[in-house]
DNA sequence: GCTGCACGCTAAAACGTTTTCACGGTTATT
DNA sequence: AATAACCGTGAAAACGTTTTAGCGTGCAGC
């Protein structure tokens, strides 16, 4: 019932708390036969530091404040998962805030709270104030999908004016003069940034257009777009998800993909691979992402004075079955639609 | 750089610690022109209560451990969502756990460093005898998906004997002799009441094969499954992400679905509704799930001593294209293959 | 005009650690 | 042999709160 302190440890022991102190953390020095006596305590008491204690006298928590908003995309899901295994391996906990709500406050205040070593914007959103504010503290933040400047805050975002162009590309080679984009409802950095790589890359060679839906609307909005007078040729979609949403809708209305419609998406999810939809995407490697946000967060902890840093993650284009294969003949020479390499699947 | 404690704001309001402390936590009584100076006093230096301190003195930390495994299934994912979204409001913050390689020890561990207010277990597993110790420390424990009678532990698992024999009955009604059923790799307690309650109704009415496999090789398993010489008639599938592989390698090999083949998962994730698979199932309402855990967790903390509950959530039974429909003028009375109810849509 | 009481407030203890400082006791250096 | 360096240890301060005990003050009741 009452929770067995370092006290408690000591008088088992038959010494004082600063010599288990000293033990339990294994950096002082203690005598062999010290150590062996507070280990034995330790062990038969079950006793664990509070860390809650700990971290008063020292800066430290542990802990890590993790702004996630939606998972209902699979790619979000992944990335929470990989941080948390990433970060979990290196000795942090995550603390969870809900950041669907546009708020910013909430994570801000939770990282004072509980004295977060870090905070990660994994799919959420933070003003630049507030990470100002937590930056002047001294606590670290580390920005996926959006570039801030801002002192001590770094940012990781995909390459999506090239993944853009990419997709441009294949369009473009395969002769398509009608071409949508599809994007969400709420303008994000990174969707801004997709939309305006294909239009620059498209410039003048096929009319565009932007069409804005939820997830939830895709297939219906994606119905009345493909059945509608002004059919395109090929649709750009910001996120995988989206994408499939238009395969069902072309599967539904009976066009056949690739070859009355091209389809190119954003991420890779494990979905897109699926045999019934067979997707061509940018892809977004989850792991490389989540690899640098851990690595750079420590280090950043670490040593505080680092000067920011912007990381592009490149986005190889995978082609599948909902592009045409071109021939490659005709164009002559800077033929690069699959460049960026092909590195395995996209899960384990 | 440096935190701003309560001994700031007590200068800066000409009061004393103890005052400010009673202001911020509203609880005690002080003057009104008190309590004024040291609002102004807070707001001025944008004072935070540190949490650790408060958690020293308190018994609270407002934490709660979550002990999770992957979130590659659409259904964690949501559950995960929705329980952070639940504790959020009710003023808890989660702590993630990864409980992912089978060990049970690390959420015991952090939960008695951070002193966790309580202890959900939404896809990782734990040791009978981790969550006694908890429970003999007064951290409440909720256990998703596992029926365990041990004091202190909640549990919520879904019904899913009576949720097989609904798919049983389907099965049954479209005279399915072959039936396979399709499994995780790793035995839990949820598949095995599933598979049984499977078996138990189809009892001498249809030959059973069992065949476990991963996520990853459903699609591969099954496709050797439907072109092999004794091809079934109708597939369970213990979640959608396999049922769906299943129709994938069905489509692939050219079976027709439900005429050929008839399948049925459990969840209801959102693919399975999508118009491309259009699959029956047994739907786990998600948020009643959470929903439950974030109250049964609140009242056992508010008060220790309550019984424990075990607590079932019905499954309906989710008709869609996957499985025949059947006239109903055959079978005489107990027509209850659509029983249950079929409230709204799994997402929003 | 005392006693008693409620009120507003402060001083100090407590929570469970880490860490600094000091103190003996060895051992090494001259 | 004296001094210095070192090592193991314990007492005590510190971290930022909450909370208990206590201390005046002013006001009502007798």
């Amino acid at each position: 019932m009452k929770r067995v302190t370092i006290k408690d440890v000591a008088v088992l022991a038959g010494g004082s708390p600063a010599t288990v102190s000293r033990v339990v953390s294994g950096d002082g020095q203690a005598s062999p036969e010290a150590a062996a006596r507070v280990r034995a305590a330790t062990d038969k008491l079950g006793y664990r530091p509070s860390v809650m204690a700990r971290s008063l006298t020292q800066s430290s928590t542990q802990l890590i404040a993790l702004l996630m908003g939606s998972l209902r995309n699979p790619f979000d899901a992944a990335l929470v998962e990989s941080l948390s295994a990433g970060f979990f391996k290196k000795g942090k906990r995550l603390l969870i805030v809900p950041a669907d709500h546009g708020d910013s406050d909430p994570g801000t205040m939770i990282a004072l709270d509980y004295q977060t070593d870090g905070v990660v914007v994994a799919a959420g959103h933070i003003s630049r104030s507030d990470s100002e504010r937590l930056a002047r503290l001294g606590i670290p933040v580390i920005l996926f999908g959006r570039m801030l400047e801002a002192p001590g805050v770094d940012c990781i975002v995909a390459d999506n004016i090239e993944g853009a162009r990419r997709a441009a590309r294949v369009f473009t080679r395969s002769g398509a003069g009608r071409v949508v984009v599809v994007r969400r409802e709420r303008d994000t950095f990174s969707d801004d940034e997709r939309v305006e790589g294909l239009r620059s890359a498209l410039q003048g060679r096929a009319e565009i257009e932007i069409v804005k839906t939820s997830a939830g609307n895709c297939f219906a909005n994606a119905l009345m777009l493909l059945s509608g007078p002004e059919r395109p040729d090929a649709v750009f979609c910001v996120n995988d998800v989206l994408a499939i949403g238009v395969l069902e809708a072309a599967a539904s209305v009976g066009l056949r993909v690739p070859d009355d419609l091209s389809v190119i998406g954003f991420d890779d999810i494990p979905m897109a691979s699926s045999p019934s939809y067979n997707l061509t995407t940018l892809r977004l490697p989850v792991d490389d992402v989540a690899g640098w946000i851990v690595e750079r967060l420590l280090r950043r902890i670490d040593m505080p004075g680092l000067p920011v840093e912007m990381h592009r993650v490149p986005t190889p284009l995978i082609v599948r079955g909902s592009t045409r294969r071109v021939v490659s003949a005709t164009t002559p020479a800077h033929d690069d639609a699959t460049a960026g390499g092909v590195p395995g699947q996209p899960g384990k």
